[in-house]
DNA sequence: AAGAATTTGTACGTATGTATT
DNA sequence: GAATACATACGTACAAATTCT
């Protein structure tokens, strides 16, 4: 049996997409590392044998991708920047503002990944890092006295602090990432909630329960606390039908 | 006490940012919706009273995220694309390719999330969805008759459907771009392993396994084996101190 | 079916404000 | 403070591509 040759629609690439693909390329290789300077426009001209216009389209797309940053006058040229998440947080930001990805999903995806992370935790932990987690369950209580960014800002520390024991940056970053966006959404409505209060104290209640499971070694019951404790702190901002569905990631 | 000034150091907006913003925002409000075409470059620079090459720097940005694609020549502009999640899914490639992880930390990654999604799935299938999965099974079996490329894509099909199932789109996005980005570092070794054809056997006989687990309910069950098979698909390539680490995520 | 009209892709030149030395 | 090199933005020009007549 021989092949017959079948051929795929060509679409042209643009001359400043193969800037943008180069660039990149270094970077994934590390010959290119953040802290480093591009050339100067002028340079990357004769370089690539395009022109300015090309160049700085190309640079325009690294620019908004979060990968170099130019600066007016700046004699060293565009800068590579170190990774960050704001680049992934604006597209997520923007497939849930046209709602391509619903608010449940996102808090899905969060009991998922920090019950996840919360399991492993459990069993890789060390004593200081017990530690170290009590002393992030004090900080929210003080915070709670203060006002609910305080305490959202002790809970973000609470929720780094375990993805850190985890020993795992990708499921560390992911959950900042969807974190920062889901609060981005509802933060006002929980800050502004009669009873917020009563909602922060019932968060720190939870969290220390959870951190009861982890001293105690048991990852299982620690992630289904912590997956319990952040389906009843966002429930409430999911439409009914989803609710269910949510429901199910709780149980094992 | 009265409150002391304070001001934030202030950083240019380039202009064709803030065409960007005008038009990603117009999108978010469904005053702009896929398939309408944007006014004509020349037409846009008397709109926002810019020069041609700021239009050009913001369409490209636009057009890199996925929002809209121009054509050379076509007289209605350029297209307003349906909104996907290539923007999103090359953002995580980036941060996969350069934030220095390790093999370990995305197959570890990956054994926590499809873990996850199975579990879910097992809970939320319909019968016609299981269907699906055995169907999936016997195209993997043939697929072993023919190569390993064709055997990555039955088993890329089987947890896309899984992914489908969980009914959580970041979730399969996750699992897709990590699963791509882990056989672009890996795949060329196990295709050329001498005992390629057993350890394609090997994985199709757990993913059996998963299915019947995901037929008994058994979630648990379930995900516990899709770990383990990962890992022992997978391990071989990690060093051996990180073999602990992941070890850690199969149990529970 | 072929050419005209329009639009995008790319190139080049210039003026102006800015950061560094 | 001055000199220099730079990025920003504007405008023009022409080639290539697409659509419509």
């Amino acid at each position: 049996m021989t092949k017959t040759p079948r051929f795929e629609p060509v679409q042209p690439i643009r001359a400043y997409q193969r800037i943008v693909e180069q660039v990149e390329d270094q970077l994934a290789r590390g010959e290119l590392t953040p802290g480093q300077r591009l050339p100067s426009e002028r340079e990357l001209v004769s370089q690539f044998a395009v022109s300015r216009s090309t160049v700085r389209e190309a640079l325009r797309v690294l620019e908004s991708n979060g990968v170099v940053r130019s600066r007016a006058g700046d004699p060293n040229g565009p800068e590579v920047l170190p990774f960050s998440q704001v680049a992934l947080r604006r597209q997520l930001v923007r497939l849930a503002r046209v709602d391509e990805l619903t608010l449940s999903e996102l808090i899905g995806f969060r009991m998922i990944m920090d019950g996840a992370a919360i399991q492993v935790a459990s069993r890789l932990r060390t004593p200081e890092q017990l530690d170290e987690l009590e002393a992030t369950l004090v900080a929210m209580r003080d915070a709670i006295d203060v006002d609910f960014d305080a305490f959202s800002l002790a809970d973000l520390a609470f929720h780094e602090l375990i993805a850190r024991i985890s020993r795992n940056t990708l499921i560390q970053t992911c959950n900042e990432v969807v974190r920062g966006v889901v609060l981005g959404l509802i933060s006002d409505k929980i800050a502004h909630a009669p009873n917020s209060r009563a909602l922060m104290l019932e968060s720190l209640h939870h969290h220390a329960e959870v951190v009861d499971a982890i001293r105690d070694g048991n990852g299982h019951a620690a992630a289904r606390i912590a997956r319990q404790n952040m389906y009843d702190y966002y429930a409430g901002y999911v439409p009914d039908a989803d609710q269910e569905t949510l429901q199910a990631l709780i149980e094992d």
